[in-house]
DNA sequence: TTATTTTTAGAACAAATGTTCTAAAAAATA
DNA sequence: TATTTTTTAGAACATTTGTTCTAAAAATAA
C-alpha cells in the first residue's frame, strides 16, 4: 500500500472502490512529473516552478509537500534502490541460469533508465547530497560480491569457463562501470527509442562475458539475444 | 607561441628574456584557476565571482575577458581536443606496437583527467552548449575508425588473435565508454591520488583486450603494466 | 453542523548569479 | 610627452531560484 491518505477517495460514503490509478495524490503527481522533467532537461535546469506548472499546482503547494528540492531527488533515489532490492530478493539461486541472469540484467537496465537523470548526473547529485553518496559507496562491496556470486554460479552450471580471481574482478569492474554510465554514453551519442537502447547496452555489457563462455554458454547467450537484437546477427 | 600580448613583459627596455612561466597573463590565470575549481567543485557550483576571487581580480574584469561563462568552458574543451589531436598526430604507424599503444592510452587518460570536469559533467555541458555536442558527436566515427585501425595493426604485428568484425566493434564501444566515464566512476568510488587512478583505469580498459591477446601479446602487456601497477600482480 | 486539520495559491523574501555599465588606472603607441 | 587603447574594479541591473509566510479553501473529524 503506497497510497497516501490524502486526496484518495476512501470516505465511508463511497460504497465501491474507485479506480485507483486515475486518482493520484498530489505528492505522487509531483514525483512522477519531476522524474520526467529531470530525465529530459536535467536536475539543475528544472526548477520547482517548472514542476509545479507541469503538475498544475502552485509552487507554494509543491514546497508544502517537498520543503527542499533535494527531498524530491532523495525520494527518487530510494525508489530506484528499493526497485533493485526487490529484483534481487526475487531471485532463486537454485534455478538460476544464464538466460535468467541476462533477463535480470536487461530488466535492471530498464529500471535504471526510468530514472535516467539519477545516473547521468550522479556525480553532481552525490556531491550535493551526502546521504546518497554514503549509501551508494556502501553498495559497492555488495555489488561486487553479488557479481562474483553470479560468475561462480555460471561456472558451476557450465556456462562459463574458469577464470582467475583477477579476471573475475576485472569483469566485475567493467560490468558495473558500464552499468553506471551506459545511459550517459547513449545520451551523448544516440537518439533512439528507450527500450531499444536498454537492449543494446545490456547486450553490450553482457558481451563482456563472451570470451569466457563455454560452447553451451554461447548457445544460451545467442539464443537469448538473437530474438531481442534485430540487426547485428550473431556470427561467432 | 601561446602567450598573449597583454601583460607579458616584452618591452624594448628589457634586454633579456624574463622567466615566462611566472608571468602569466590574466586570461591564462583565469583559465588555469577555473580548471582547478571546476574539477574540484563542478561547473554549476563555481561562479564567475569564485573564479575571480581565486585569481585575485574583480569579477567585472573576468567578464571583460570572458563575457559568457560558457566561453571559459569552450576554451577548456578546445584545449583538450587539441591535446588529443597533437597526441594522435605524433604517432608513427610504422613503428607502433602494443607497448606504445598502452603508453598512449595511459597518456590520454592523464590528459583527460586534467580536465576531469569536462568528462564528469559532459552530458550537462553538452546539453547547454550545442557547439560542444555537435563536435563531440562528429568525433565518434573517427574514434571508432582509429580504434579499429589499432586493432588491425596489433593483429598484424602478432599481438592479438583474429576476431570477428562484431567483436572488434564491441571492444571498441567498451573501450570508449570506459574512456569517457572512468573518471566519473572513480569520482564516486575512490579517493586516491590522480596518477594512480589514471594507471588503474588505463590498465582496466586495456584489459578488455586481454582475452584476445596472443602469448607474445600477453608478455608485452604484463611487462608494460608490471612496473606500473604495484599491487594486483599479474597471474595469468 | 461545528471544529480542526490538511491542502492550496500566491505574495513576499532573501540570496545568488550572469552580465552590463562606468569611470579610473595602466599600458601601449605615436 | 601626448594620445589612444587596453585593462581593471566595483557598482548596478535584471533575473532566477529556493524557500517562507499568510490567509483562504477543502477535507476530515467530532
Amino acid at each position: 500500500m503506497l497510497t497516501t491518505k490524502k486526496n484518495v477517495k476512501t470516505s465511508s460514503k463511497e460504497p465501491f472502490e474507485v479506480i485507483p490509478e486515475v486518482k493520484l495524490g498530489t505528492k505522487e503527481r509531483i514525483v512522477e512529473t519531476s522524474r520526467v522533467l529531470f530525465n529530459e532537461h536535467g536536475v539543475e535546469a528544472v526548477t520547482v516552478r517548472h514542476i509545479a506548472d507541469a503538475v498544475g499546482i502552485s509552487h507554494g503547494n509543491l514546497c508544502y509537500h517537498f520543503p527542499r528540492k533535494e527531498d524530491i531527488i532523495l525520494r527518487h533515489y530510494h525508489a530506484v534502490v528499493e526497485g533493485m532490492n526487490a529484483q534481487v530478493a526475487a531471485w532463486n539461486p537454485e534455478h538460476l541460469n544464464l538466460s535468467m541472469i541476462l533477463e535480470a540484467l536487461l530488466k535492471s537496465y530498464e529500471l535504471q533508465y526510468h530514472h535516467k537523470f539519477l545516473m547521468v548526473e550522479f556525480v553532481n547529485i552525490m556531491r550535493r547530497i551526502p546521504e546518497i553518496r554514503e549509501h551508494f559507496r556502501s553498495l559497492f562491496e555488495v555489488r561486487k560480491q553479488q557479481f562474483g556470486f553470479v560468475l561462480m554460479l555460471l561456472q558451476h552450471k557450465g556456462s562459463i569457463k574458469g577464470m582467475s580471481e583477477i579476471e573475475r574482478e576485472r569483469i566485475s569492474l567493467h560490468n558495473y562501470l558500464m552499468g553506471d554510465f551506459w545511459m550517459s554514453e547513449s545520451e551523448i551519442l544516440y537518439t533512439g527509442e528507450e527500450a531499444e537502447k536498454c537492449r543494446f547496452y545490456a547486450h553490450l555489457a553482457s558481451a563482456l562475458l563472451y570470451p569466457y563462455l563455454t560452447a553451451r554458454g554461447r548457445k544460451e547467450f545467442d539464443a537469448f539475444w538473437g530474438s531481442r537484437i534485430a540487426h547485428e546477427q550473431s556470427s561467432y
